[in-house]
DNA sequence: GAGCACTGC
């Protein structure tokens, strides 16, 4: 079949001119422009991959496979030769690829070993409107990188209509060109005010459209999982009384990202002749999936975001108003076949005069010890934290925090030099005070467990709280069949839980019998193999990953492995107050804080939790808690404690 | 005694 062609191609002579006028150029490209398969084949064709490669980024990871397949396809190539991708765990490249797809994590780790980036001649930040975290930062090396680098490098920015005059300005005024999209018109139909429940709403409305609106599927916009069961099983039940031959038939689907892949990929098959689908959805339908044939969207209006507030330290989930480009963007979702229609649970005032242009940026809502550690690392010795040029600057606080964070984990030193530590640190994919308790693992002799438990905390495991607390455990010790942590906590568990499908040869159903993702579990088994690699590269001395299940019955209270983590978390500790089991943090923010329930660490015989605790993250929900703890003693803690003393903001950076 | 949107190295 002969693919339709796109409006980017019209566009080639103008855009490939440009592109040689000028070291970043901005394309606004739609829905359906093409941009993403073809902006690197019109460079291919100029020329651009004789002096080097065209580096495409990505978000998402099955966009830089998927499209990558494409492009290869379209010139007739197998994958992994001239065209080829990169995504963690899988790097199919070879030394002939001149066009790669890759995620904008790995561009990023890429530009550790080579700051300059001198295999590429061009480098395409694809999707920069949606400002992912690490897309932030690839901006801001961008704008260093042009200045700096000999050679000759060009550097495309897509973005959306909304925010193009932006990048635009942060590039020194560089060009904008606009490629059309290929969507449907969209008709938006506005409430005359906010419903007082937007579940009822969404429901009207939506038995509104099955009962008066021509074939079509829909799909609905809802903040989180229990919403959308809730949605689901209320229309299904009100489409059942509808009178028998009033309208056509339908199915309703949920669609969330805990939800298992299997019942995921149902939204993918096409609705059976004569029936409607109604797609109940969150913001993953907004731009991680397609979903075909939508001619109605039905828009809450309301999203669900995690933020961090760096002047407490604490994550919180927050269901928050949508911004403009985010509606328009649902909008689209119904365009994509046919003209289509969007119902907006909101007044157009709202939309004109409430919503932000564009969401807020993740840099913006997100601890930044990470990358900045990163950019450190990068020892750009010209680099001023606090100054470094982002497309919209994080706040002074959030940079002071991340310093500070960086400092009490041996990370920088009390000028903000980054140390030797850092440099590794900064090698392992891990959040940093992960990073760091594996380093001090291997100093200790246990970093097989770190290993373990740093693998585990990054696949975001799950433990469902099977049984086994305290009543019924004493009752029936047999009856707990999943490991719980010793009493030491929650890092333990999933230490003794990996070691436990590594004695059952790491078999799925072990996973299943105990209610454990399998994807996850295989996920922490990919992660563990390759922190593995990267330490015994960067580790000098005997580093030993192997398991040693045998040789740890000694260490019946983990102490090597415990020790550790108090190092690693030496930002991230807390010490219970006198009489009752509540805790307060340990830094230059001290918090009141609880253990959350969820929590396998145990009291002793007293009722008492431990003197002293390390945290992997504190979230407020309906309080504020401390999730995944693990009991620490405390002539661990009094060195950092020494540190915090000492540590003088005005000289970190 | 609580409950979690979505990505990524």
């Amino acid at each position: 079949m002969e693919a339709p062609v796109l409006p980017i191609l019209e566009f080639q002579d103008k855009i490939a001119e440009t592109v040689e006028e000028n070291p970043v150029v901005v394309i606004i490209g739609e829905t359906g422009s093409g941009k993403s398969t073809q902006l690197s084949q019109i460079l291919h064709r100029r020329g651009y991959t004789r002096s080097g490669a065209i580096a495409i980024t990505q978000p998402r990871r099955v966009a830089a496979v998927t499209v990558a397949r494409r492009v290869a396809s379209e010139l007739g190539v197998p994958l992994g030769e001239e065209v080829g991708y990169a995504i963690r765990f899988e790097d199919r490249t070879s030394n002939r690829t001149c066009i790669k797809y890759l995620t904008d994590g790995c561009l990023l780790r890429e530009s550790l070993s080579n700051p300059e980036l001198n295999q590429y001649s061009v480098i395409i930040l694809d999707e920069a409107h949606e400002r992912s975290l690490n897309t932030d930062i690839l901006l801001g090396l961008m704008k260093r990188l042009i200045k700096r680098r000999s050679s000759n490098l060009k550097v495309l920015i897509t973005s959306a209509t909304l925010d193009g005059v932006k990048v635009s300005r942060f590039f020194s005024g560089c060009p904008v060109l606009n490629v059309p999209g290929t969507l449907f018109p969209v008709e938006k139909l506005y409430s005359t005010e906010r419903p007082t429940n937007y579940v009822e709403s969404c429901l009207k409305t939506a038995l509104d459209i099955h009962v008066r609106e021509p074939p079509g599927d829909v799909l609905i916009f809802m903040t989180g999982q229990d919403d959308i069961d809730k949605m689901v099983s209320k229309l299904e039940e009100r489409i059942q009384n509808l009178e028998e031959g009033s309208c056509i038939d339908a199915i309703v689907l949920p669609l969330h990202g805990s939800l298992p892949p299997e019942m995921q990929i149902r939204v993918f098959s096409p609705a059976p002749p004569n029936c409607r689908r109604f797609i109940v959805a969150t913001n993953i339908a907004e731009t991680s999936l397609t979903v075909d044939g939508i001619v109605y969207v039905i828009d809450s209006g309301f999203v669900k975001q995690r933020q961090y507030n760096p002047s407490t330290g604490m994550y919180s989930l927050d269901v928050v108003q949508i911004s403009r480009v985010q509606a328009d963007q649902r909008a689209g979702r119904a365009g994509r076949t046919r003209p289509g229609k969007c119902y907006r649970l909101y007044p157009k005032t709202i939309y004109n005069e409430e919503f932000l242009d564009a969401t807020i940026p993740e840099i913006q809502r997100s601890s930044l010890a990470g990358s900045v550690l990163h950019l450190k690392s990068l020892s750009l010795s010209d680099i001023d934290i606090l100054k470094f040029d982002f497309l919209d600057p994080p706040s002074r606080e959030s940079l002071e925090d991340a310093l500070r964070q960086l400092y009490l984990i041996d990370a920088i030193d009390e000028n903000g030099e980054i140390t030797d530590i850092g440099k590794s640190m900064a090698e392992l994919p891990l959040e940093p005070s992960l990073a760091r308790t594996l380093l001090e693992a291997n100093e200790l002799g246990c970093l097989s467990q770190a290993l373990t438990v740093t693998a585990m905390l990054s696949a975001e495991v799950s433990i469902h709280p099977t049984r086994s607390k305290n009543k019924e455990k004493k009752r029936k010790q047999s009856f707990s069949r999943i490991p719980d942590g010793s009493g030491w906590g929650d890092h333990i568990q999933l230490l003794q839980v990996f070691e436990s499908w590594h004695l059952a040869d790491y078999d799925p159903n072990w996973c299943t019998d105990n209610e454990l993702h399998v994807r996850s579990m295989k996920f922490s088994k990919d992660v563990r193999k390759q922190l593995s690699q990267i330490i015994q590269k960067i580790a000098k001395g005997s580093t030993d990953v192997e398991f040693g299940v045998r040789q740890r019955k000694s260490d019946k209270d983990y102490q090597k492995i415990r020790r550790a983590l108090c190092k690693g978390y030496g930002n991230q500790l807390a010490e219970r107050m006198l009489h009752h089991n509540g805790y307060h943090t340990l830094g230059y923010r001290s918090q009141l804080v609880q253990v959350h329930p969820s929590s396998v660490l145990e009291a002793d015989e007293d009722g008492q939790l431990p003197d002293y605790v390390v945290y992997h993250e504190l979230i407020y929900t309906s309080r504020p808690f401390m999730r995944s703890v693990c009991a620490v003693e405390m002539p661990w803690v009094q060195p950092i404690l020494k540190k915090l003393e000492k540590m003088n903001i005005h000289k970190l950076r």
